[in-house]
DNA sequence: GTTAGCCTCCTCCCTTGGTAGGAGGCGCCG
DNA sequence: CGGCGCCTCCTACCAAGGGAGGAGGCTAAC
């Protein structure tokens, strides 16, 4: 059901990631990248991913810039940091840069998959020693505003514009002088983009962040 | 198109009215109530109706105390009153009393029609002689407040209110543990009372009052 | 020139939303 | 008691929403 992109320079902890996913959540796609690089251009082509595991120790990243960019490029995109390091420090910085959780690589499989699970399911999830140790500030509390509406094009923009003020499909494609076929290609992807799965809740989502109207 | 309610003591105006939207408003239905008492009946029964015609000059309505419990039984019905006197200060007491128009039983008979077409288009409509000297105040402004939210049954507010949160009709029948059709059923009366054709208009509606939320 | 992203439009298909109309149960009120 | 309003549920039907997949044109970037 879900749609990762696994991000790791070791092919071997790469091998094994996926196969603990193709086991524990069955139906799931999993995509691969060895370096930053390609893991940009991975998400670039694919606007349907439900999360990205990232490696700290990528080469062409040093440190948490790997994330920063991830986060840059596709704001929309779920990032959980896969780590061999575990300080706390670098944690919470991660969770700063809006990472919606931190696996350390020595995670038990079937722990991993319980975090997964739960990262999948909108939860975030820390290594236990940092959840009992001092809650992490701000961070988890408000995880710093994944802005989805950000990732959203001019065009698509527009036609959410008018999704809030109540018109439908055909009266988009009136207003906007397009094929309604077309207007239905830019509010699915908009649903995909801001992760939900009806127009309501796209709205609601919508008018809850910019609220122009009052 | 549309279903009207005409309230008039006098058989023979009743009836000419009547013929003049039929001739007008094809398609349209017309109610008839030949007292304040009938009236409220008929309302209470047709909450599909678009429009009220009111005579001032029914038996058991002493002036606009008539219009006073119409708007209170049905807040989300429009009312407009026909009426033959003219003072001023009638017709700014009856928009004050939620009236969306005021035409005078001299107005000629295409007048009047384009009186009914301007109300159903969702205008209010005044004698012109009112148009002109002084424009009346905060009446037309803001036309106090059908609020339509009023007249929602309990569990009409209840499905709202899950409607307003992105819910789908199965996700709603799931939670008020009713069957899908109910729900629909619901939503069908919701809209119709809140006057909007879509699910979302009706969110939009719900949440630009009540906004518990923010 | 090639690539990539975006916009455009299409067909096929399924799900959801919404209307119409009928019907039974329950409670309140005249 | 009878009537009425409300809630419940149903069938049948049609319209709108949404996903999958493909395709062409356009422009900006490399």
């Amino acid at each position: 059901m879900y749609r990762l992109l696994v991000a790791d320079d070791h092919p071997l902890f790469r091998e094994a990631m996926v196969a603990v996913i193709a086991r524990g959540l069955s139906g799931s796609e999993t995509l691969e990248a060895a370096s930053l690089a390609t893991a940009l251009e991975v998400v670039a082509q694919h606007d349907d991913l439900d999360l990205a595991l990232l490696d700290l120790g990528l080469p062409d990243a040093e440190g948490l810039s790997g994330l920063a960019q991830l986060r840059q490029a596709v704001p929309w995109l779920p990032v959980v940091i896969v780590s061999a390091e575990q300080h706390k420090h670098t944690i919470l910085e991660a969770l700063n840069l809006g990472a919606v959780g931190y696996i350390p690589k020595s995670t038990p499989r079937d722990t991993l998959l319980v975090a997964l699970q739960q990262i999948l399911a909108g939860q975030v999830y820390l290594p236990p020693d940092i959840m009992r140790t001092g809650t992490p500030p701000a961070s988890t509390a408000s995880p710093p505003e994944h802005h989805p509406l950000a990732s959203l094009t001019d065009k698509q923009r527009e036609v959410l514009a008018h999704m809030v003020k109540g018109e439908s499909n055909k009266m988009i494609a009136y207003r906007l002088d397009i094929a309604e076929t077309t207007v239905k290609t830019h509010v699915s992807a908009i649903l995909r983009k801001l992760r939900v799965s009806s127009r309501v809740q796209a709205i609601l989502l919508a008018s809850e962040r910019d609220d122009g109207s009052r």
